[in-house]
DNA sequence: ATTTTAGTTATGGCATACCAAAATACAAAT
DNA sequence: ATTTGTATTTTGGTATGCCATAACTAAAAT
């Protein structure tokens, strides 16, 4: 008897290119989006007939895309089991992102074992076109990568549940991670990290790359107190 | 404007005394522990119908049940949305024990600052107790004793999503800790290590409280790959 | 003016029915 | 005997309706 393996097993995964997602898996990502770019303010009710009505679903799907966002913390419930956006304190921010530092010091220190040649030099490149964009004025993209350099950071310590937690933390943190990133301020150092870590990498030096990545986190975390005090100030005028 | 709390509120909270849970929590808790106990092995198929109707709910929480435990990594899907128990490779375990390590890491050195006084004398208070009880025939509490003593660790962090993860990976693995933990043979390293982290968290020693959490965490990973073995040696008798 | 309370509405939890797609069983063909 | 084709069954996805309770409203009592 043979390992047979399915063709459709395989254009059907997860992350297989044809497969239509579910409407729960649909609204979801919908959800978050609104939440991320405030167009779903922290601390707004979610009730299920409303938001499934205007989604143009039933409450089903609705209801499972809501459990998929808390799952993520991006959605908490009252008591009384109401569901609204989750409207995070700055500590509990900071929390998270001692959390992601740890995760990614992780990553990086099984990347220098376990990565490709070819994965760094990835990483490298995609830390490379990040500089050169840095002067467009599409500050979407710019942050974009910044995103796909941390993920493919962890998608090359081999490590899926790690991936996926990571991720987890990403999508939690996305919206004060992208306030942050519209700081000029904080590019320089930005840069430079990126460098160092780009640099501990290529020379597999484990220790180095946990250490420069867990404090590229805490350089991330003051950017964003930053701009969350400039916001602050801003909305109080 | 005076801010009123809500006693209901306080008594119906996640964690709270009264509260029923929903019936998918409690389906949730039911499955959970007949995966654990392998009532439901790995690799068995879970269809919505049949675990309902035997659960004695409708489909509908059961499926949220389902959802939970996917979460957790207890259950997978094939790639037609078919839920069944997760069977971890070795491989997985291990990489799961690496995120626990760094997790647990983060928690003790959070600790160090974090804990009051009391925290880190109820932690040694728990380990006192495991040790006095290593006797017992009780494998079981032995265990859960050994889970608390990690718990209250993670707890004295004083960082909540660090907790709630740290959780998810201990559901995750509890299956193989518990396995891992019927062997003799490591009882004395885990002892001694114990004794390690509680000096280290008394001296409130931030690297050496993460390093031998960390050194822990390994030794916990060398202890399941042997407890394992075992098991595949009476499994193909 | 404030508090109580009775009645009404809104909301989440759950059960159920239907559907499309996948899995299965089985007959027919090679 | 193996493969192909077809009918049947099983299964997850979705919509919908009902129910208990929480939230809300407004009238009555203090």
């Amino acid at each position: 008897m043979s390992v047979v393996i399915n063709l459709k097993d395989v254009l059907n995964a997860p992350g297989g290119l044809l497969r239509s997602p579910s409407l729960a898996e649909d609204a979801a990502q919908t959800l978050r989006k609104m939440i991320l770019l405030e167009k779903l303010p922290p601390g707004t009710a979610l009730p299920e007939r409303d938001l499934s009505q205007a989604l143009g679903i039933s409450r089903t799907p609705l209801r499972e895309a809501i459990r998929l966002l808390a799952g993520e913390g991006l959605v908490q419930y009252t008591a009384a089991r109401r569901p609204f956006v989750a409207d995070p304190s700055l500590e509990e921010i900071n929390d998270c992102l001692r959390i992601q530092g740890a995760l990614e010091a992780l990553a990086g220190e099984l990347a220098c074992t376990q990565a490709s040649t070819q994965q760094i030099k990835d990483i490298a490149q995609i830390n490379a076109t990040i500089i050169k964009t840095q002067g467009d004025n599409t500050r979407l993209h710019a942050f974009q990568a910044d995103m796909r350099f941390h993920q493919s950071i962890v998608k090359a310590a081999k490590n899926p549940p790690l991936a996926k937690t990571h991720a987890k933390y990403n999508a939690r943190l996305w919206r004060v991670r992208f306030l942050s990133s519209q700081r000029a301020d904080g590019r320089e150092s930005t840069r430079r990290e990126h460098h160092e870590i780009v640099e501990a990498l290529m020379a597999r030096d484990a220790p180095r790359t946990s250490h420069t990545l867990k404090a590229h986190l805490i350089t991330t975390e003051k950017n964003i107190v930053l701009a969350l005090e400039d916001r602050a100030a801003i909305t109080e005028e």
